[in-house]
DNA sequence: ACTTATATATACAGGTCTGTATATGGATTT
DNA sequence: AAATCCATATACAGACCTGTATATATAAGT
């Protein structure tokens, strides 16, 4: 990938996160980029292109920061369901943390058929996916459930982050987490 | 107040909902309202103004709605937190629920300095708080903490409702709140 | 040296947005 | 009946937005 292609989503995918995705103009990124619009438009058909792609890598990113993690310092099945709020602490109070940007966006997006709400909905219901692939991999019955209730907790804590730094929301959420899965695990 | 400018609320709460704030211009609102411009900017100074007021009024709402639900349908204070989300849950899938205005609103807004970031933090500190009094009347000892995460919950429930109607996301909320409200009342 | 690809600089068209200015229509009060 | 208040209708200024058109510079490959 180019260099200027990546360095655009670098920088669209912060200013989307810190000033907001409808009140950052192409302009504006192509300012702090250090480029201009036509080698913006070349790169992205639309501005729209532009979120869809920011929103993908940047999920990717994390999804695979997330299960190299768990596959790298866990051996057990079970140890990685435990292991998650651990890591997602890591990265919730890692200094480049910029929020997640499926929930901003869906928040921005809230049109059920605005492509960019369809792939944040999408992006939501993987990364629950994911959790419940763990939760079954743990032998817990309830999978599904368990891991709609840790989202919760991730998101619901993602959503505190990022109205206020340092709020330590991260810190609850995960006890909470600890107390819902040991509680899924004994029935 | 007068019925036009509670008529401009009703319709702009609607908007800034289903379409987002950003996107919803003021020709937008007095459109479906039924009025004009004029008259809009006879009742709010500007844009700002209108977004701040439909915050304020929808948030009392919500928590007058909610405190007197409680109020009226218990009478220990220990039976106030586990019915919470009894009527959370009745909020949430009522036909006019539009989703948590602050929630939205601190997404579309991430700037700390904007006045709608901030009301929407105080919001949700104040919902916290509500919470929290709940907790320490039902003699539980780590109130702010339990207050913490079923916050979380919340949040994150009513996200996920937000995100798609009908996900029962507030079901397994409802579930798990109760189990760390039991796991915070044996401590 | 010549061509080709890549990025820049700049301007602009067409649209939307907030907020205001001006003039007009009714209704109520005195 | 006259004056006052309230809302409407309409137009517009100024700013910002996306996306494109045009012309120029720069670097690399043949």
């Amino acid at each position: 990938m180019s260099t200027l292609k990546s360095k655009i989503l670098v920088v669209a995918t912060d200013l989307f996160q810190t000033r907001g995705i409808n009140s950052t103009g192409v302009d504006t990124i192509v300012a702090v980029a250090g480029t201009t619009k036509m080698t913006l438009y070349k790169y992205f058909r639309s501005k729209e292109d532009l979120i869809l792609e920011v929103l993908t890598t940047g999920h990717q990113d994390f999804q695979t920061w997330l299960s190299d993690k768990l596959n790298s310092n866990t051996k057990k099945p079970s140890e990685k369901l435990q292991k998650l709020f651990e890591f997602i602490e890591e990265w919730v109070t890692s200094p480049n943390f910029r929020g997640m940007g499926f929930i901003k966006a869906s928040a921005e997006f809230p049109n059920e058929e605005s492509p960019v709400h369809q792939l944040s909905s999408e992006q939501s219901r993987q990364f629950r996916q994911y959790i419940s692939s763990l939760a079954t991999e743990a032998n817990i019955q309830d999978a599904d459930g368990l891991a709609l209730q840790l989202s919760l907790l991730f998101e619901g804590a993602v959503q505190a982050e990022q109205m206020k730094r340092g709020s330590g929301a991260i810190k609850y959420a995960k006890k909470a987490a600890k107390i819902l899965i040991d509680g899924a695990s004994t029935h």
